[in-house]
DNA sequence: GCGATCACG
DNA sequence: GACGTACGTGATCGCA
């Protein structure tokens, strides 16, 4: 540590680094570090300040000298003075405790000094170095409230109030003590003080004890003269209390010849190292502030940006390119580069309907550019004069795409995009089959699933330490939004070249680790290649029949509207149906029936199992309110916005499947979700009956039997489980005659389901109270249940501990194929966090190794129908069913080739040690196929 | 923008 | 002994 002498230019920072860590922890947010739940809150806190301080304080402000100061323990001399002193102090918050350590570690990754010295309490050390500091002429800041640091103030010494940002000088004091600040300690003295347990006088406050100093000048003059004082009570006060007053004083006064064991001179303020300093904000997950500080140490140049990997982003040079010669160079150097970042922009978020609006391409770091190929007046802003508005000069869409075609589709050159299928569709739509790919959101998915999100803006501020420009930024938001073709072109470039570019950055940066956390194999054979088959799905679609959901939606209204006269007449009034809150005040509320739970926010529940069990007792308006809710959800949610989703032109109902939402590697559905349409019921069925094929065709829907248990019984490696698989039986059945020792033949149906739930349950990571909850029974009932089945299938539970374990000590699972979840509350101090980690864990193998067996059987497929010259569609995936459409005279011949694909769907990287089964049928509708 | 609810596997 | 609980999703509505 460096050492400089102290003289009138000096300037000395003194942080009350233990006092400062509480009011942190009080009035900050509470933060935890996200991996692991470590909270945080008062160390972010702590270094957001001394940053300030040290980087953000320019001129005459700045400090030469500077030092955290520590509380060393909580004994100094004062307690051998008064035993009571402090002694009322609680313990420190839980969540506190673990924070002190680490705000220390701060200190010194700062490189400032952390001070402490035993017997002797922070403030003790301040008032001496400030003593110090102010004789050699210079100033000092103390950065502290602490009202018990303000009898040190003078004209030299300050003190600073970071959370208010406000100077406390001899004014404040005054202000706050009625005294001059060498004064302070005999206030404090009188009117003593209840935090730290420091008696005083009593009766005498503040107020008093200034008035008194006012005419006796000080503590000991005034008991000397006390019995002059006019006001009797006082009077017997300090003549009662003299002596304990005098301790007060001593308890108050800072001792400022504290023998330090740093001198003041080796305070001199050094500049952080930045690689300790920066790992350790990385260590501590604080993302806004690393990044500051690592941005403040790339402009002063005192980071080597090379060799941190980290090329800074630099817009300026980034090129839109609006001539053909410009674009055949660029073209010329793309084939050159061999890799390049790819990127589309188009004007709405729907890829089968949007139009293209450009296309940028990154070739390396900061070289990228942007082609607009379909803007309106990009040299007018949002168009605000049309009537003037030149068409902008930019190639021709058709030339453009014509120049690209060879490069997009040359197998000797790879195109990086992120969430590529987006993308893929687009040049699809364009006659453009682009080939090979690399996707760097999936890439993300494959090493890191469960740690983060795989958002582009996300990744780059996560590994780039760097923002891309918000597309709210160039496109405005809400009702003003404009869509993408009327961005002026130089903000159109600088946003479309950054994506492209960070893009191509993101894939240097992962690549590699694919290899190093092995799960090259996953996403080179279960995610990327799926890119274009579900691209396909996505495009064909499927029929829906508009006028039969129009038919429903009507029936439904009109039912509805009679469930509202009815509920209405029951209530007494009229209500909003729709409204949870207002059903829970007038069941439980007006109509005072007995409450069930309540949700989070306190309200009461009014879910589907509490008016179940209302209406078991006889209620009517329960009944009523559930048979409104199913309506109202399969109108709102299927038969109405299911209409508005069929594309015009197509007829057909195109969903979008995301591939890196569902943690466990499962596909998801949107806009509009086709995983979730209505089976269960009835009533919901009929919805199915509106998706149909076209003329001449059939749909044929093949799902696999239970492939979530025969996997637990290949994975747990159960003998009694695989070989009722393999003999066919009843898997539920069969449990349940292990579990209660009853034949399968004639049993009640109430003992399968109870075994059935309980199937279901291991899979989830059982539990009593969810067994419960599910079956409808006492929790200790469920508890022996599960205990029968544990004993009857004890592969089960070992296999379940082994899992377990294993993610305790890696902190991730894996399915069959080798796909990773990453789980991080593992080894959660919570609980409920961790129980639930493990459950996940429990989980995620299962659902996830179904999940790439369905994948490894959707990529197969689209060659498999083409070698028996079938021209069946794969259209739809639920999960663990495939729906096709295709000429009804080759319903068989297709069955058949899809029943093989999914069957043989894991070999011939893993061969399961139990069969799959897949069930398929044929028909005009889903519903009748299914 | 969030919680409650409910549709699916 | 209390806590908070079945796993994975997405869409709609009311409400602040």
């Amino acid at each position: 540590m460096p050492s400089a002498p102290v003289t009138e230019d000096s300037h000395l920072y003194l942080i009350d680094a233990s006092a400062y860590i509480f009011r942190a922890y009080h009035a900050l947010p509470p933060l935890t570090r996200a991996s692991d739940g470590l909270p945080v809150g008062a160390v972010s806190g702590f270094c957001n300040m001394l940053w300030k301080l040290l980087e953000e304080l320019k001129g005459g402000e700045r400090p030469t000298h500077f030092a955290c100061v520590f509380d060393k323990s909580s004994y100094s001399f004062r307690n051998d003075l008064y035993p009571e002193y402090k002694a009322n102090r609680d313990e420190p918050p839980e969540d506190l405790r673990p924070q002190f350590p680490l705000v220390r570690e701060a200190a010194v990754a700062f490189h400032t000094h952390a001070l402490e010295q035993e017997g002797y309490e922070a403030d003790d050390l301040i008032a001496t170095y400030a003593r110090q500091a102010e004789a050699k002429g210079a100033r000092v800041t103390i950065v502290s409230s602490d009202k018990d640091l303000m009898q040190l103030v003078t004209d030299k010494i300050h003190m600073l109030d970071t959370m208010k940002n406000k100077q406390i000088d001899a004014d404040a004091v005054f202000e706050k003590f009625g005294v001059t600040p060498d004064k302070v300690i005999d206030v404090q003295a009188l009117a003593g003080d209840s935090v730290d347990n420091i008696p005083g006088a009593p009766g005498i406050g503040v107020k008093t004890a200034a008035t008194l100093l006012e005419e006796y000048g000080t503590v000991e003059e005034l008991l000397e003269r006390a019995e002059e004082i006019k006001q009797p009570k006082r009077r017997q006060t300090l003549i009662e209390h003299a002596e304990q007053v005098r301790t007060s004083k001593l308890l108050v006064t800072l001792k400022d010849d504290v023998p330090v064991e740093v001198a003041l001179e080796d305070l001199a303020v050094a500049d952080p190292d930045p690689k300790t300093l920066i790992d350790f904000l990385e260590k501590m997950e604080f993302r806004t502030i690393t990044r500051r500080v690592r941005e403040t140490f790339e402009a002063e140049g005192v980071i080597d940006e090379t060799t941190a990997g980290d090329i800074g982003f630099d817009a300026e040079n980034y090129v839109c390119i609006r001539d053909f010669k410009t674009l055949e160079d660029w073209i010329a150097r793309a084939h050159e580069a061999g890799v390049i970042g790819l990127d589309t922009e188009t004007n709405s978020l729907d890829c089968q309907t949007c139009d293209l609006v450009g296309i940028s391409i990154a070739l390396s770091p900061n070289e990228a550019c942007y082609i607009p190929l379909g803007h309106i007046d990009p040299d007018h802003s949002g168009g605000s004069d049309m009537f003037d508005a030149d068409p902008p000069r930019q190639i021709r869409k058709e030339d453009a795409l014509k120049a690209l075609k060879p490069l997009l589709e040359d197998p000797s050159v790879l195109k990086v995009g992120q969430n590529f299928k987006y993308d893929y569709t687009v040049f699809a739509r364009n006659g453009i089959h682009v080939t090979p790919i690399d996707d760097t959101m999936l890439i993300s998915f494959a090493l890191h699933a469960g740690m983060h999100g795989h958002g582009m803006d996300e990744l780059s501020e996560r590994y780039f330490h760097h923002s891309p420009i918000p597309f709210k930024e160039v496109a405005g938001t809400g009702k003003s939004q404009i869509t993408f073709d009327r961005v002026p072109l130089d903000k159109a470039t600088e946003y479309a070249a950054e994506d492209a570019d960070v893009t191509l950055r993101l894939w240097q940066h992962f690549k590699p680790w694919l290899h190093r956390e092995k799960v090259t194999t996953v996403y080179e054979t279960l995610d990327r290649p799926l890119i274009p088959v579900l691209a396909g799905m996505e495009r064909a679609g499927i029929k829906v029949d508009r006028d039969h959901l129009s038919r429903m939606s009507s029936d439904f209204a009109q039912r509805m509207a009679g469930l509202e006269d009815a509920a209405y007449k029951a209530a007494g009034g009229e209500f909003n149906m729709g409204s949870p809150k207002q059903i829970g005040d007038i069941l439980f509320g007006e109509m005072g029936l007995p409450g069930g739970k309540k949700t989070k926010s306190g309200q009461w529940s009014t879910d589907a199992s509490q008016l179940e069990y209302l209406a078991a007792q006889g209620h009517e308006l329960p009944q009523i309110i559930l048979d409104w809710r199913m309506l109202s959800k399969l109108r709102s949610t299927y038969t109405e916005a299911l209409q508005d989703a069929i594309n015009p032109e197509t007829g057909r109902v195109h969903t979008s499947y995301s591939m890196a939402g569902a943690q466990t590697g499962r596909l998801s559905s949107t806009d509009p979700n086709l995983q979730n349409i209505p089976v269960r019921t009835e009533e919901g069925r009929k919805i199915r009956e509106a998706f149909i094929a076209e003329d001449g065709n059939v749909l044929i829907s093949a799902d696999y039997s239970q492939i979530e248990l025969r996997l637990l019984a290949h994975i747990a490696d159960i003998d009694a489980l695989k070989n009722a698989f393999k003999e066919g039986l009843d898997i539920h059945a069969m449990t349940a005659s292990e579990m209660f020792d009853t034949p399968i033949e004639g049993m009640d149906p109430m003992v399968r389901r109870k075994a059935k739930a309980i199937n279901f349950g291991i899979i989830y990571g059982i539990s009593a109270f969810g067994l419960a909850n599910q079956l409808g029974i006492e929790r200790s009932e469920a508890s022996d249940y599960i205990k029968a089945y544990f004993e009857k299938f004890p592969g089960i539970r070992k296999y379940m501990d082994e899992t377990k374990d294993f993610a305790k000590d890696n902190l991730f699972v894996k399915t069959a194929f080798g796909r990773k979840l990453h789980l991080k509350e593992m080894n959660s101090k919570n609980g409920a966090q961790r129980a639930f980690a493990e459950r996940q864990a429990i989980n995620a193998p299962i659902q996830g190794s179904a999940a790439d067996i369905i994948k490894r059987a959707m990529i197969a497929m689209p060659e498999a129908l083409a070698k028996k010259k079938l021209d069946a569609k794969m259209l739809l995936q639920v999960h663990d069913e495939l729906i096709f459409e295709v000429p009804e005279a080759q319903a068989e011949d297709t069955i058949e080739t899809v029943r093989k694909v999914m069957e043989k769907a894991p070999l011939p990287a893993l061969q399961l040690s139990v069969p799959l089964d897949v069930d398929a049928r044929a028909a005009k509708t889903w519903a009748e196929a299914h």
